[in-house]
RNA sequence: GCCCUGGUGGCGGAAUCGGUAGACGCGUCGGACUUAAAAUCCGGUUGAGGUUAAACUCAGUGCCAGUUCAAGUCUGGCCCAGGGCACCA
């Protein structure tokens, strides 16, 4: 065996290896349990970077650990290979996106496979291609049938910069999440999933994901932000019109003294007085032209105009004005809100600039009414409020909504703050919307059997101001799938978070071509054990996944209602304390770690220095450390390989109970094991590898390893060491495997187990406190009672001398670990 | 403003139940090997005081209190950093 240990050599053989055997390839039938590891699926964007290679390796290693653990292993991969920066590749280079995208994939699955990742690559699934838009398209269509996609006109995020309109948690700050250009609102005509339809089961499901964050979780809760509270209704005393407002409030009814309509409120213009009108037009003209975020910023000074008109209350009888004000948002609740300034700091502020009337109506329990310099919005007792005065506040709530209910003015309601999610673009490179406008049968879907609608290819990709798709004249001109007679193809795409929404179904039966996967298989697969991936996806790709098991449930396809059992959220990959990224120029290219170390220097050093869910800095000099210590554990090896003996054997109990190296041994497997099972620990499993090298090192340079004995005990450690290696370091484990004389592989051994009487120190330190300080620690029998514990502490002379001329007040004994002694 | 994370040496980070704070590594310092260097191997490395050297002493896990024989860990109140949401009535 070699003494020098050359990765890039190594590698190359077992990766062509694996290749050549299909050796990770997943059988559907096994009596083995299940288990599904799954990573996020790339984007094709060309290369990879270290964002990926963290991912991929946590997910691998988890992979290999549980197939060593006796699982039948699900671990695949696949493209998300929709999406802008394909189709602006072929704009600026007037290729073709799938060209693009094609090569971008050849490359990066040159990659993945050098990183010598364990993916059963006959299920790769790739969702640009027609085998798999064709179902995201029949998916489509079954929500269709389901009257979970509608088509409405609506104000919707525009961006100019990707010519097309995003979803509502596509727009970050008021800008576009892919190029940060500022969103505008336009009017259109856009396809809808009701995802509203399910948030209440989306939130309270939430509870039933135990091996999720609780940081995703609340995002994914405040996100779908529920709220209950009441409807309340006010008739306008100069017109025949009933306005509604949505509040969490009704408790504070008594207390309104105005009302507020956004800009946009449908019945704005016949709420004007023809005396307001001029002023009401402008303030509205103005409230159209500022950006969503002008409009959102909490540090503007609120602004008004009244209408005019007035309400009546009508629980007081007192009449209001109307105003209409941009603090009011039309897209929520009702688009009116009633304006309690006493209790809310909102109205507050606005009643105090344009000088409208404030009523009090909730006073602290146990206080007086008085003048206010900012809103009170804690709970209280009512004053004010007629019949209700002196009830708690809380319960008024209820009580007041009651009255209304009886009344006919009002009604108990729950708003969720959760939009229908927006699935057209205006893009050529996504699956099309299977739908078409006949001009006598109006929309119809396309026939499940006339699936795929493929892309046209005789596409015109410098257009500027429309999509390309548009260009084509086949695609564009059909024929009505009812009537037979012209009509014209949607020419819109989905969104590219449908095609992800549902990959990891089709993962379980990739090559269907009779359905998206079978029941039977995705029911025996699914859920998944376990996810990675990056915390950017908390809301957008994880809410819709949801979604989309849920209503893919309903329509009868499965029979779960989670997709994700556990997941872990990995942190970003930094270098010198930033984000890695091109514009700032601190990257590090995958391939020259590939190329100067080897993938299992870049595998071990992307675990080691963080836990899996914090963030990692890059360091050059850490790459170094961990190609030493690889470089160290080979040479450990080849310089001991006439020593090893594949069939040792260790009597137990042992000849020499005592033995540390083969503690050690058993310390390391017990450790290692339950830092796996610890959400991932693979920072710490590394330390407790160098741990047992050490300890290996150790044993080799203190004594020659001459007898059976020796080599048996050696035998047993590096045979093991290279056991729980194999699923981190996995070319170098299988290289050494192979040099010891094996003609299996490595990784179809079974992990080590370990003897709870040895996976623990054959002495214990006994440390000896007094009144809580370490003052003395003394060597003890693991065996030692209480009492001798005590009396071994109380011998020490150190203990002694400390305690003269003291009492014992008492004395506590931890078994096997400490005395604290109480003195005065 | 609200919500979620986190705060431990020069640095990344360890520390099942409250029970030896700083595992393991990086960096650094020293030693061995070498003509020399690299590589490798061995050892020191929280701070302050103390000693020829040790022993030893004190302080120490963002801050302030509290509970306890004992607190990085539990409780209450703050401060700071990162992330999310935000005129959602």
């Amino acid at each position: 065996m070699k003494e020098t240990y050359f990765p890039q050599e190594i590698e190359k053989k077992w990766q062509k290896i694996w290749q050549d055997n299909n050796s990770f390839k997943t059988s559907d039938d096994s009596d083995k349990p299940k288990y599904y590891a799954l990573s996020m699926f790339p984007y094709p964007s060309g290369k990879l970077h270290m964002g990926h290679v963290r991912n991929y390796t946590i997910t691998d290693v988890i992979a290999r650990h549980k197939r060593m653990n006796g699982y039948n292993v699900l671990h695949p991969i696949g493209w998300d290979s929709f999406g802008l920066p394909a189709e602006n590749a072929a704009m600026k280079h007037g290729a073709n996106p799938e060209t693009w995208t094609d090569e971008n994939i050849k490359y990066m699955t040159k990659q993945l496979k050098m990183l010598g990742l364990s993916y059963d690559w006959d299920r790769e699934v790739t969702t640009c291609k027609p085998d798999y838009y064709k179902w995201t398209q029949w998916l489509f269509l079954q929500l269709y049938k389901k009257g979970l996609v509608y088509k409405k006109e609506a104000a919707v995020n525009w961006c100019e910069e990707c010519g097309t309109v995003l979803a509502n948690e596509q727009v970050i700050d008021g800008k576009c999440w892919r190029c940060d250009h500022v969103v505008e609102k336009k009017y259109l005509s856009q396809w809808f999933l009701k995802i509203t339809d399910y948030a209440e089961v989306l939130l309270d499901d939430l509870d039933k994901l135990t091996g999720w964050g609780d940081n995703v979780k609340t995002m994914q809760a405040n996100w779908i932000g529920k709220s209950q509270g009441a409807i309340l209704k006010f008739k306008v005393v100069e017109k025949d019109i009933e306005i509604p407002v949505y509040t969490t409030r009704p408790d504070t009814a008594y207390g309104i003294t105005y009302l507020v309509v956004a800009p946009e409120y449908k019945d704005i213009e016949a709420l004007t007085t023809p005396e307001n009108k001029e002023a009401v037009e402008a303030y509205r003209a103005n409230a159209r032209k500022m950006t969503e975020i002008e409009r959102l910023s909490t540090e503007r000074i609120k602004t008004g105009v009244p209408l005019g008109t007035h309400c009546k209350n009508p629980f007081t009888g007192e009449v209001f004005p109307l105003w209409t004000a941009d603090y009011a948002l039309a897209e929520y609740g009702t688009g009116a809100v009633m304006a309690v300034p006493t209790h809310d700091t909102r109205d507050f502020e606005f009643a105090k600039k344009y000088n409208l009337p404030m009523k009090v109506v909730i006073v602290p329990e146990g206080s007086e009414e008085k003048p206010l310099s900012e809103a009170y919005t804690q709970d209280g007792v009512m004053v004010n409020s007629n019949e209700f005065n002196g009830m708690k506040n809380t319960e008024a709530k209820k009580a007041i909504t009651q009255k209304a209910v009886k009344g006919g003015f009002g009604e108990f309601k729950t708003q969720y703050r959760l939009r229908d999610w927006l699935i057209s673009r205006q893009r050529y490179w996504g699956a099309p919307i299977p739908v078409v406008y006949c001009e006598k049968c109006g929309i119809q879907p396309v026939p499940e059997e006339q699936l795929p609608v493929l892309l046209p290819t005789d596409v015109d990709f410098s257009v500027v101001g429309k999509s390309p798709i548009t260009t084509s004249k086949t695609f564009v001109e059909t024929t009505c799938p009812v009537c037979g007679g012209k009509a014209r193809r949607e020419t819109d795409t989905m969104d590219t978070f449908v095609c992800s929404s549902w990959y990891y179904l089709r993962y379980s039966d990739a090559k269907n071509d009779k359905m998206p996967f079978d029941r039977e298989k995705v029911n025996k697969w699914l859920p998944v054990d376990q996810y990675v991936g990056g915390i950017e996806h908390a809301i957008l790709h994880l809410l819709y996944s949801r979604f989309f098991t849920k209503a893919l449930r309903d329509i009868g396809l499965l029979d779960f209602d989670e997709p994700f059992k556990n997941l872990l959220t990995q942190g970003m990959v930094l270098k010198d304390g930033s984000k890695m990224s091109k514009s700032k120029g601190n990257t590090v290219d995958p391939d020259e770690i590939f190329e100067n170390y080897g993938a299992d220097t870049a595998r071990l050093f992307i675990l080691s220095d963080s836990p899996p869910a914090r963030d990692f800095d890059w360091s050059d000099a850490g790459v170094e450390g961990c190609y030493k210590f690889l470089n160290r554990v080979w040479r450990l090896i080849a310089t001991n390989s006439e020593n090893i003996i594949n069939d040792y054997k260790i009597e137990f109990p042992l000849s020499k109970e005592n033995d540390n190296l083969v503690r050690a041994v058993h310390i390391a497997i017990k450790g290692i094991s339950a830092d796996i099972e610890n959400d991932f620990q693979f920072n710490t499993v590394i330390s407790k590898y160098r741990e047992l090298v050490n300890t290996i090192y150790d044993r080799c340079s203190l004594k020659k390893i001459v007898s059976d004995e020796d080599k048996n005990v050696l035998s047993f450690a590096i045979i093991t060491l290279l056991k729980l290696m194999a699923p981190v370091s996995v070319h170098l484990c299988e290289e050494a495997w192979y040099q010891l004389g094996n003609n299996t592989s490595i990784h179809d051994e079974m992990w080590p187990r370990y003897d709870e009487n040895l996976a623990k120190a054959s002495s214990i330190t006994l440390v000896v406190q007094i009144n809580g300080k370490v003052k003395d620690k003394i060597e003890a029998d693991e065996s030692s009672t209480e009492e001798e514990l005590k009396n071994i502490a109380l011998a020490s002379p150190k203990i002694k001398e400390l305690m003269q001329g003291k009492t014992i007040i008492k004395t506590i004994v931890v078994p096997k670990k400490l005395v604290n002694i109480v003195i005065k």
